[in-house]
DNA sequence: AAACAGCGCAACCGCCAAGGC
DNA sequence: GGCCTTGGCGGTTGCGCTGTT
């Protein structure tokens, strides 16, 4: 399966690029243009694939490349971004001149996610989102996979919250976003994740998660693999109650399928939402971060 | 001082879309 | 319309550096 490599894998280096391949490079490409990658190694007197080259080129030695840490600026642009086109990386490095995809892309993975991942449990444990907090702590530490899904699902929603949270009116607080699960009656118009979550599509998806812990041992079981109480592995507003109720689910691709089905519904329904309300924009007033919660959002103090 | 763990980043891998034939 | 090539992209890996024990 797939396609033909780029190039002939015999006898082509790998690995660290030595100084003076960067030299060849910058060299030829400063001459010649970056053109047709697949023949530059050759003409460059490179013993490396053409793709290679492309990335060493495009993420390292194009001279308008920006190097060393990020800005407040930049930081905050990349979270602004990232919350409306998620892990678009490359549309996201377009606003951000100097800096390349792959920089942005390890900057979110080694700082910002885990960063927003601490708010997010944070802020679930001060709320009443405690069960799932303590879901979200042993998705890795258990060995059961429907527990680990299901904790996946929730540190995801946690996640999802936490962003969201943030395109609220500055009057919306983030303890009124995590109280959603039963209380909250209005939202703002951007808040379609948790109107779904609490939906019959999250209930859906609730209630595979159910059966998928009955699949493997029961809530019980599971429960005990994730290191919490079988009523707090699933309390009653996460569906905890009704073991049941789903019947079609079982495996954990079918949960996928869910879960793939819950974020199309909820881009469909974003995009009615436009339509409905006009062209709105999910960052009302750029200040609204100066006044976040998160310690995302105040990173450089 | 040595061993170990965690982190950050450069580079690779595999998939996908666009364009040419 | 189908196949092939190419470039682009996002996810993942592996290595080196740094901090901790």
């Amino acid at each position: 399966m797939g396609r033909t490599p780029c190039c002939d894998s015999k006898g082509i280096k790998k690995g660290p690029w030595a100084p003076e391949e960067d030299k060849l490079l910058v060299d030829y490409v400063q001459a010649n243009g970056p053109g047709n990658w697949r023949m530059l190694p050759k003409l460059a007197g490179l013993n490396r694939c053409g793709k290679s080259c492309r990335l060493r080129w495009t993420n390292y030695l194009r001279p308008d490349i920006k190097r060393g840490p990020f800005t407040p600026e930049e930081h905050n642009s990349i979270l602004h971004l990232h919350a409306i086109v998620g892990n678009k990386w490359s549309m996201i490095a377009a606003q951000l001149p100097g800096r390349t995809d792959n920089e942005i892309k390890n900057y979110w993975n080694t700082h910002m996610k885990k960063q927003l991942r601490q708010d997010a449990l944070a802020v679930a444990v001060a709320g009443e989102g405690a069960a799932a907090a303590q879901l979200a702590r042993a998705a890795t530490a258990s060995s059961c996979p429907a527990a680990r899904h299901m904790a996946q699902w929730e540190t995801a929603r946690l996640e999802a919250e936490a962003r969201l949270s943030l395109f609220s009116s500055s009057a919306t607080t983030v303890t009124s976003a995590t109280a959603s699960s039963s209380s909250s009656t209005e939202h703002a118009a951007p808040d379609i994740f948790l109107r779904l979550w609490n939906s019959e599509v999250g209930d859906s998806f609730r209630g595979a998660a159910a059966v998928q812990q009955q699949g493997h041992g029961g809530p019980e079981a599971c429960a005990a693999a994730a290191g919490v109480p079988a009523q707090q592995a699933l309390p009653a507003e996460l569906g905890g109650d009704d073991y049941s109720a789903a019947s079609t689910y079982g495996t954990e691709a079918a949960a996928d399928d869910d879960y793939q089905a819950f974020l199309d519904l909820a881009m469909e329904e974003f995009a009615l939402l436009q339509g409905r309300l006009g062209a709105f924009s999910v960052f009302p007033q750029a200040d609204v971060f100066a006044d976040a919660p998160c310690s995302l959002f105040a990173p450089f103090e």
